[in-house]
DNA sequence: TTGTAAGCGTTATCAC
DNA sequence: GTGATAACGCTTACAA
């Protein structure tokens, strides 16, 4: 069983071992009656190609590779991953390849991780999430030519292989539709002020603000730390205000749900005087009380089109355009 | 750079290539001054073998494989599964492997995910997760002598290498304390019957009821599937009962999570008429209103010690014992 | 101690 | 059309 290979095969077909190769591939060249003996004695014994030999050979593993820079204890209660991961397997066993995860928690370990799985081609591409603005190992990646697909935003844009989705967009969906629901004092909750997405997404909250011929107050900003106290304490303060916001949009749903608690101790009914927004969709939204109005940032397509282009590279086609962005979905729910 | 091997490194370091791959190997034959120029060489080029021949030719490819039988969306929103790839990911980097993950949604393609990882010699080995009691999977690689480790339970338990939590102990702590805090008609809801973990857990939770002299009505029995929808019916049919249930096992976070939210929805207090209890003590549990008992199960120790048996396994050393139990521990929270 | 050479199981390029 | 045969890059007897 253990060792069955396509010269066994062969030998019990009575043919050599180069037709039971070509038999495998699909050839059309082969005769009819030697494709029948060979395929019968191939289903007979459930034989497969082994993949060491077709990598070593093809110089293709059918591999994708994903690095994850989280601590497991991080990871394990973050559902974006979880999604991620899934949604890439998923994609990438259409086409028949597989996905080899890895974490890399510190600086080093990052290096040592890519150097190994690029050097040593055990991957045949990767994806990259949570990229810097310069990051090295995209620089790196590029130089040596090596398939790799970003999840994120990158400038230039056009350097690299791309999706995001879109934050401007996102944020102005949400307070776009706070506005029409006819929320006047609308506040945002960022995280900490210098990451992208929290600028991103305050300009689309200022967009939106705008197309509605609605004045922004820049006393209505706020920044958090991704802490529930931090978020706490960021809504105490804006529950200060006189008149408080009538309606809070979070950079994430945990930020929004922080907050959300907070009124509520302050008395405040929700979403009756002050709606809430966050941002992910993450199981947790449909869970708490009242049930979380976010904006989805679609991750399952977002894997899917960044296993799609990372697949189409490896096998040489260029991918075009090599920048996508995924729209986000207002999830409509009881908080807003 | 891409083509770079050691007879390339051997030319340049004056020596012949299978120094070369001794020097890497770390064969303590060689001479100094020799290992020197090589690793020299080897340096300054940054070469790495490349993964594919070294698969092919140690027949390794030191790859862990993991099967998780879920859809993504379901993975998605699933902690137990980012904590358990997670933890596996980072004992098998210890040892030098890394993981590859696929999900099997249908039971054709579990078979054919089976067959495939199997047969191509594509992984060294599996770790195997929510098998059933009669599992032909199982079966299949004992007979095929084929290394994997299973994360449950499996008769009889010393057939096959098994790390599992303890089950039956878990859901006897869980009703336990159920009944000390004077509950008495407690609910339990499974998921699908033929898991093992369903049945384990069902098990524990009628030690405990015998235990305290608690009659054991089958009524109060319900098989969610792994969706919220199903949890939610399963309870609203218990509220049906008369009485209705004062208490709730739920299988996992996320099914007592739905329960809870449908009693809700039915007007009933929680904890004060009705209490409930998860397991898994994932983030969610934190979050939701009011806050999830649960039950810990070690996820961490749980994936470390599958992949640290699984990797012994490979290497050919025989793992002792076979069966490994991690307890399990009561987060008290505000449901229960 | 180091080099030579025979595979590992495929795929692909030749002749026939 | 089909069958030898040469790689793919590495490990490891075996020879020197």
């Amino acid at each position: 069983m253990a060792d069955l290979k396509q010269i066994e095969i062969a030998r019990l077909a009575g043919v050599s071992q180069a037709t039971v190769s070509r038999v495998l591939k699909g050839d059309p060249q082969v005769n009819d009656e030697m494709r029948e003996r060979v395929l019968a004695v191939v289903q007979e014994l459930g034989y497969v190609p082994d993949a060491r030999a077709q990598s070593l050979r093809s110089q293709r593993t059918r591999l994708l590779g994903l690095v994850v820079h989280r601590a497991p204890d991080a990871l394990a209660g973050d559902p974006f991953f979880s999604a991620l991961i899934a949604s890439i397997i998923e994609q990438a066993g259409r086409h028949d390849y597989h996905l080899c995860v890895d974490t890399a928690r510190t600086a080093r370990s990052q290096r040592a991780i890519y150097e190994e799985l690029l050097r040593t081609r055990r991957v045949d591409g990767l994806i990259l999430v949570e990229s810097e603005t310069h990051d090295k190992r995209i620089e790196r990646l590029s130089c040596e030519g090596f398939p790799f697909v970003l999840i994120g935003r990158y400038d230039p844009a056009d350097a690299v292989c791309s999706v995001d989705n879109d934050n401007v967009g996102a944020a102005f969906m949400a307070t776009d539709y706070l506005l029409r629901t006819g929320r006047r004092r609308i506040a945002y909750i960022g995280g900490p002020a210098g990451l992208t997405v929290t600028r991103d997404r305050l300009q689309g909250y200022k967009n939106a603000l705008e197309s509605h011929g609605v004045g922004y107050d820049p006393r209505l900003l706020a920044f958090a730390e991704f802490t529930e106290r931090s978020a706490a304490s960021a809504m105490a303060e804006l529950l200060s205000l006189t008149p408080p916001p009538d309606a809070v949009v979070g950079l994430d749903d945990l930020i929004a749900l922080s907050a959300m608690r907070e009124a509520k101790r302050h008395g405040c009914r929700v979403p009756d005087d002050i709606a809430f927004i966050g941002f992910n969709d993450s199981p947790l939204c449909r869970y708490v009380e009242p049930s979380l109005t976010s904006i989805a940032v679609e991750i399952p397509v977002l894997a899917r089109k960044a296993a799609e282009m990372l697949i189409a590279l490896i096998e040489g086609r260029e991918p075009q355009p090599k920048r996508q962005i995924v729209p986000a979905r207002l999830v409509k729910r009881e908080s807003a």
